[in-house]
RNA sequence: GGGGGGAUAGCGAAGUGGCUAAACGCGGCUGACUGUAACUCAGUUCCUUAACGGUUCGGCAGUUCGAAUCUGCCUCCCCCCA
């Protein structure tokens, strides 16, 4: 059916597996080329991640950027024009785009709510009447909080725009629920998403033959925390012709790792899965052994922003360390504990009213933060090829969260 | 020497008789944050308490059932004219 099978661009590797269970360590070939796996890949929404240069992206051995169709929607004839989003940002690595599936819920659903793991946090859906995006069998219409402006996006729209933008994977148009949709409603979503995903690969065939090259495409698995729909949804997407699949959904924490292995048992092996938008270090160790190769999420440069400093023996709140000497995080190699900043600089820039040393703090904090999420997926990386897998996980985890 | 304006919680600033322990902003302190509506959001910020209660609006003395708000005097600050 696809010529663009052939054309060898994009293909996925298993370098190890971790006995006894669904996770492996491999390598992702692309374009722009090669993720090793596990890896975690930095978000750059608007095709740069906040406070973070390309410079230092790559000191903090960044191998992947994700950006986000549904915000460079605007903007991506440009982008064509420019050359796609690598040369575009400036960014020479591998590169990942999201379809804008993400906002139905963040500006439907879950409008004005915290995105989170805990049903407690999630107990109601915001009205309809106030919701900022409406869902039909076309698509989604939305008013764009920016611009206050009437727009659409349709699995074609969606396609059209990431093919523009011209990341080197490209992610399927879903629906994601929140923790407060029932599983009746999860029923119904999720046959849309289905549909969605036929017509995303349809769309992005026909797009990629006019091109005359290949962007792989992922499809996205939903089905919120429900074992049926999550097994039957992913038994009919690895019937489809995806280059790779991600795992989506609001996942209850307690939930996560049962829903990757019922998907992950059933989609064939030799695709590569991205965990859509987690990164705390549990999710990811438990993510890696339930067979997720890649991740992304903003928590780290926002929790950064926002005073929470990443270290070994878990979370600090940068504010709470005046005048202290301490480094953020003891053997880090992060470019910002590299040169030496302590914990009270750090904070002391963070309440700075200058805003050139906020900014400064803004960056210091992010490289921080990402390269511990980096290094995490490294290290796990090392632990698998190694064999010592459950061993790292263990360990990493007892002393995460005690001390 | 003459005339005018002002002093409110850590800071700035509302409030001109009861609904005021006192709006709001900043700063401080807690907490949250998971495909970025997010350099954001929530709570808290006189003392004490589980609740109650106590002491406040430059100072002192009054008027009043009741005063941050009205009167008198005092202290300090600012502006204008000499």
């Amino acid at each position: 059916m696809s010529e663009y099978k052939n054309n060898n661009t994009f293909s996925f590797e298993i370098t190890k597996r971790i006995p006894g269970s669904l996770g492996r360590a491999g390598i992702i070939h692309t374009p722009h080329g090669d993720i090793k796996t596990p890896a975690f890949i930095s978000v750059g929404t608007k095709g740069e991640v906040r406070f973070v240069s390309m410079t230092d992206l790559k000191k903090i051995n960044a191998q992947t950027m994700l950006s986000n169709g549904y915000h460079l929607r605007n903007i991506s004839p440009e982008i064509a024009a420019s050359g796609g989003l690598a040369s575009w940002s400036g960014w020479d690595g591998p590169t990942m785009t999201d379809s804008g599936g993400f906002q139905v819920m963040s500006l439907g659903s879950g409008l004005g709510k915290v995105v989170s793991m805990e049903r407690e946090k999630n107990v109601i859906n915001t009205d309809p009447k106030e919701r900022l995006a409406h869902v039909s069998e076309d698509g989604v219409s939305f008013l764009d909080p920016f611009t206050n402006q009437e727009d659409f996006i349709g699995p074609e729209e969606s396609m059209q725009i990431q093919c523009r933008i011209g990341a080197d994977i490209h992610m399927a148009y879903d629906e994601l629920t929140s923790l407060a949709d029932s599983y009746d409603y999860n029923v119904e979503a999720l046959a849309r998403t289905e549909r969605w995903a036929l017509r995303s690969l349809e769309e992005h065939q026909k797009l990629c033959d006019s091109l005359g090259y290949h962007q792989a495409l992922y499809g996205v698995l939903q089905g919120g925390r429900w074992e049926d729909l999550r097994r039957s949804t992913a038994k009919k997407m690895a019937q489809m012709d995806f280059d790779g699949y991600g795992l989506g959904g609001a996942f209850l924490k307690e939930s996560l790792g049962d829903i990757l292995r019922w998907c992950n048992e059933e989609l064939p092996e030799s695709k590569p899965r991205h965990l859509l938008g987690l990164s705390r270090p549990d999710d990811i160790l438990i993510g890696i052994e339930m067979g997720a190769d890649t991740f992304d999420c903003v928590a780290p440069t926002r929790e950064a922003r926002h005073g929470k400093i990443y270290t070994r023996h878990g979370n600090i709140n940068i504010t709470k360390f005046a005048d202290s000497d301490e480094k953020l995080d003891e053997n880090c190699d992060c470019p910002t504990c590299q040169a030496n900043w302590t914990r009270g600089q750090l904070r002391a820039l963070l309440k700075s009213q200058d805003q050139e040393k906020k900014r400064q703090y803004y960056n210091l904090a992010s490289m921080h933060n990402l390269r511990f999420i980096i290094r995490l997926t490294e290290e796990a990386r090392e632990a698998v090829i190694n064999g010592n897998f459950k061993e790292y996980k263990e360990e990493f985890l007892n002393n995460y969260f005690h001390k």
